[in-house]
DNA sequence: GTCTATAATGGGATAGAC
DNA sequence: GTCTATCCCATTATAGAC
């Protein structure tokens, strides 16, 4: 039988995050309580508050992560000294692999913006703009080069990543296309925009 | 001095409305109270229930509304008769037209599909599917004709939808572009994702 | 580090007067 | 149709025992 009582702080940490990620994804922020989330990692309310100051800070943390995340994993991946049509590519089925991996924190990073603090918000959205930003340079090399012909690059960027981000919406594992036959169908559409 | 008791239905029930679709857009629909809205209107909470039986009930109404409007808005607009990409091209421009002028609908309707029960979450996704085949019969007329080269028309929709009600996060009326401008720029967009 | 208990506040919805 | 008052319940966060 296992025990109610007693320290747990490198399990229950981690437990906290991914059980308000997840509730926060299905129900949304202000309708999760820290009851609920409590309740599925097992411990009490009050137990909470060992792990966050407070909810908000909690939902914060999540989505600061999720965005250093993202853009830790592209700098990783950035073939930055290739030609811009070969990372344009790249960007592509980075950006789908990574975001289908965590559409829970794909999910909340968007939708509950508006739950957070002005200076919260601030932080999270230079940090959105840094990831776009990335883009818009691949975009604005490419049209410099000749390779794309691109009169927007700041849109076009913008745009690119409301398409891609999309694929969350509609994709499952289980379904019938691969997730590499999904890149390819999205770099395809990509590759089309640009003019390349 | 304005009277604060008696009848008033035929202002009342708009503001109802007005009030909650434009407070669930802003802090979503589980932290607005009905409190909140009714201090919007300018009544107290009770009298809110003269125009709703909940708030749930609410919610769906706005969100359905919506969908309808979107609908028979396309219907009315559509150019049924004409070649393919000619109707792409209305279809591009009517989604960025109607889905700016009405933000804060677009934004509930997708944002807080979450928060509606089984029943009527059924009802607003059917209708959103609906709307989604609309597009999905144009560009399969158009790869039966030659005119578009679209490998998967159900995904190359989605990916159109997300791609146009993308302008909605950043475009601003009194910004750079102006809206026909926006249309122009997205539908050169759209046109080369098909192979138009 | 977790528990129980509780403080302080606010929630949705209803009843009945006007 | 709106108001006031209220029921009943949930909320976040804290205090203090273990």
């Amino acid at each position: 039988m296992a025990r109610t009582q007693g320290s747990h702080s490198q399990f229950t940490g981690p437990k906290v995050r991914d059980a308000a990620l997840r509730l926060f994804a299905q129900h949304g922020f202000a309708a999760v309580s820290m009851r609920q989330i409590a309740a599925e990692v097992g411990v009490q309310a009050g137990a909470l508050y060992n792990y966050t100051p407070d909810k908000q800070t909690l939902l914060f943390d999540l989505m600061q992560e999720h965005m250093d995340d993202l853009l830790a994993a592209w700098c990783a991946e950035d073939p930055g000294g290739a030609d811009p049509f070969t990372r344009l590519e790249a960007f592509t089925r980075f950006h789908i692999r990574f975001n289908t991996k965590r559409a829970d924190a794909v999910f909340v990073s968007y939708m509950e913006l508006r739950n957070l603090t002005p200076d919260n918000f601030e932080t999270v959205t230079a940090l959105r703009g840094a990831y776009e930003t990335r883009l818009q340079d691949i975009l604005t090399a490419g049209t410099t080069q000749g390779v794309f012909t691109v009169a927007e690059p700041r849109i076009t960027a913008m745009a690119v990543i409301a398409l891609l981000t999309g694929v969350n919406t509609w994709y499952r594992e289980e379904g019938r296309l691969t997730l590499d036959e999904v890149e390819t169908l999205y770099w395809n559409m990509v590759r089309r925009m640009v003019g390349g």
